[in-house]
DNA sequence: GCATGATTGAAGCACATGTTTGAATCGAAG
DNA sequence: CTTCGATTCAAACATGTGCTTCAATCATGC
């Protein structure tokens, strides 16, 4: 190898450019030139488009939904220990937590977070499907804990709910590592801080679903 | 003319395909197609592939802003009228419940619910430009009867829970009227409407960022 | 060294895409 | 009927796309 790990800068510059530009609106040859790699790269290392799209989310939705499952586990069984139910509020914040954390993991985390908002709205099944075969298990397990933490409602209602929530949770994603800055800037009302740091956005979504969730 | 107004046949089939492909995965030769035209007649009425984006989203949203514009209004009026505050669930109502409304109006009204979605979530500004030039005056005055319905809250935490219920309400509708009942069917938990009713709809989604909005 | 398998590079292929062209067709006014 | 602008059509154009080919290069074990 002539520089260090092409498959790694690849999945580097794929991972900014679908961030940024989406799947079908960027070209193979731009990802390869960030990277300073050959166009044959792309198909000798993953043997198509598609087939890096899946790489790029695997290779950080893995340890993501691990850390994630770990949390809300963690929140289950102090819940169970102290004989009472699951606090809405902590099993959203298991989960939204080490979402938001990926903004602090340097341009690459922060490229990734809004590739999830982005994949969290796409219909083009080609994306969605990889995307979902490796979040679904993840999915469950919070709509689960939460059918702990609120049992009086109708396990159709919380469905629907954490579907809102991540909704939310989507958008916000997008909009705090991608264009908001920039959209925001010109369109701003007065007196609004455009970017908040990740403690205080991820704070102010888990109030906002928490909300949502408990509501009546 | 041949057969009755090709224009209005393109921006149907456009506003179709947009909605379940997305923009830059849809050839225009599939709209023509769909449209039993000819390629050329793009070009012909709308200049370019992006000047008929532009003209799918002003032919519904102009009377869909003037309707919740409207409706907001009457809700501020109200409030004024008997000298107290908007209700927080009201406001969100008179912007949601005309959006939720397109779903009930036809396909075409339920494809632009899913493509008014697919935007909200769109980075690439040559599709976000036009549609944020059509929205955002009605985006500013939501914002601005939200101030005034919560005083006590800052107005940048208001600005951010408009954005998360933004989020969420666009979640639904790509949800609701695109690919929610296909991936829904087969990973659904046991035991949940696939698909409720529009007013459940709305009822359901209105309760959550209603509560998400007036939250501690 | 050298042989071998992994990796890279330049060039090209086959095809799809948005756009343009120029002639044909249509509808209605003179 | 003729004329003229609006509209439609088939065909082509220029470019961009994902992917393949095959020779060159590299790293490593012998």
């Amino acid at each position: 190898m002539s520089r260090p790990d092409t498959k790694q800068r690849l999945l580097d510059a794929a991972e900014r450019l679908f961030a940024r530009q989406g799947f079908h609106a960027t070209p193979l040859r731009d990802i390869t030139a960030e990277a300073g790699a050959n166009v044959a790269a792309v198909n000798y290392h993953f043997g198509s488009k598609e087939g890096m799209i899946e790489a790029v989310l695997a290779r950080r939705l893995g340890p993501l939904n691990e850390e994630r499952r770990e949390r809300i586990e963690a929140v289950l069984r102090a819940a169970r220990q102290r004989g009472g139910r699951p606090e809405v509020a902590e099993v959203l914040r298991a989960f939204v937590e080490p979402t938001f954390r990926l903004l602090e993991q340097g341009p690459g985390g922060q490229n990734f977070a809004v590739l999830v908002g982005r994949v969290l709205a796409e219909p083009d099944p080609s994306l969605r499907a990889p995307f979902l075969r490796l979040v679904a298990p993840t999915f469950r397990f919070l709509y689960q804990a939460l059918c702990e933490a609120l049992p009086h409602l109708d396990p159709g209602v919380v469905f629907w709910r954490v579907n809102s929530a991540l909704g939310a949770m989507g958008h916000t994603l997008r909009w705090t590592g991608g264009l908001g800055a920039e959209i925001g800037r010109s369109s701003l009302p007065p007196g609004v801080d455009p970017s908040p740091g990740t403690e205080t956005q991820t704070d102010r979504l888990v109030a906002f679903i928490a909300a949502g969730m408990e509501a009546p």
